[in-house]
DNA sequence: CTGCATCCAACGGGATACTG
DNA sequence: CAGTATCCCGTTGGATGCAG
């Protein structure tokens, strides 16, 4: 996804309501653009329940390839979320944990799931009655 | 998703794939796939003002093309987040709203802000302390 | 076990010209 | 005004194979 609202030109004459806009959206695109990974917020929920290893995250985040789970790990780590421990055994051994950032975000997050549970029904419906009604 | 072939655009019809994580994980990830793309956010939040019309967003949303505003506007739309009115006049009118469910969800979604408004600056710390230290 | 590298297909998204 | 239709390219992500 990466947003991160520095490429737009800045054009310097924002003003009135589209500056109002804009501010308003920003932190939240910054978020959405963290967590919105198509893996992330997966990970996050996996890991939310202690130190998680490499392949257990790869059997419990169904569908995943190695290679996107490597890169999301990465990315949440470079965003301060998650910690990476490793253990210099043979066979190594890494384990990631939330950070006390992460855990917050974990719990607001559960206000979204609240809403998501609440109109779960009411998604599926309206995207029935548009597809049936305009297609 | 995209059927045909070669360069026929997107069609943001929105439902990819089921993200099958863990239960716990699934409403959220349901959200965020509403929500996450790279113009919804800031389209939500500028209607979350009241009826909008189509070139008003595309000024207030700095940096979005035609093609995405129209795109973004449908799956919304067909996700029952936002209303379309059309005013049979000349020139055509056109103003989107809010639906109630949409509305609910801005103001859940400001928890999200607040989050990202405490942890701004820790997550650019994090990032640049990750880029020195790997790189 | 953990994870980087490579190849490749599919999709997202910008620019623009055209229409009711 | 409010879209729709094309063209085109950069990015995302899946599949594999190799390595510490």
């Amino acid at each position: 996804m990466s947003r991160s609202h520095t490429d737009v030109p800045v054009e310097a004459n924002g003003t009135s309501e589209i500056r109002d806009v804009i501010e308003e959206a920003c932190p939240l695109a910054e978020v959405i653009d963290h967590v919105a990974g198509k893996w992330s917020v997966g990970i996050l929920v996996a890991a939310a329940r202690g130190p998680v290893r490499f392949t257990e995250l790869e059997r419990a985040i169904n569908g995943i390839s190695r290679r996107m789970l490597t890169l999301t790990l990465r990315k949440l780590e470079r965003d301060g979320l998650l910690h990476r421990t490793v253990y210099p055994t043979v066979p190594p051994k890494v384990e990631y944990t939330l950070t006390d950032m992460a855990k917050e975000l974990h719990e607001t997050l559960r206000s979204l799931t609240d809403w998501a549970e609440r109109h779960r029904t009411d998604i599926t419906v309206a995207q029935n009655r548009y597809d049936t009604t305009k297609r």
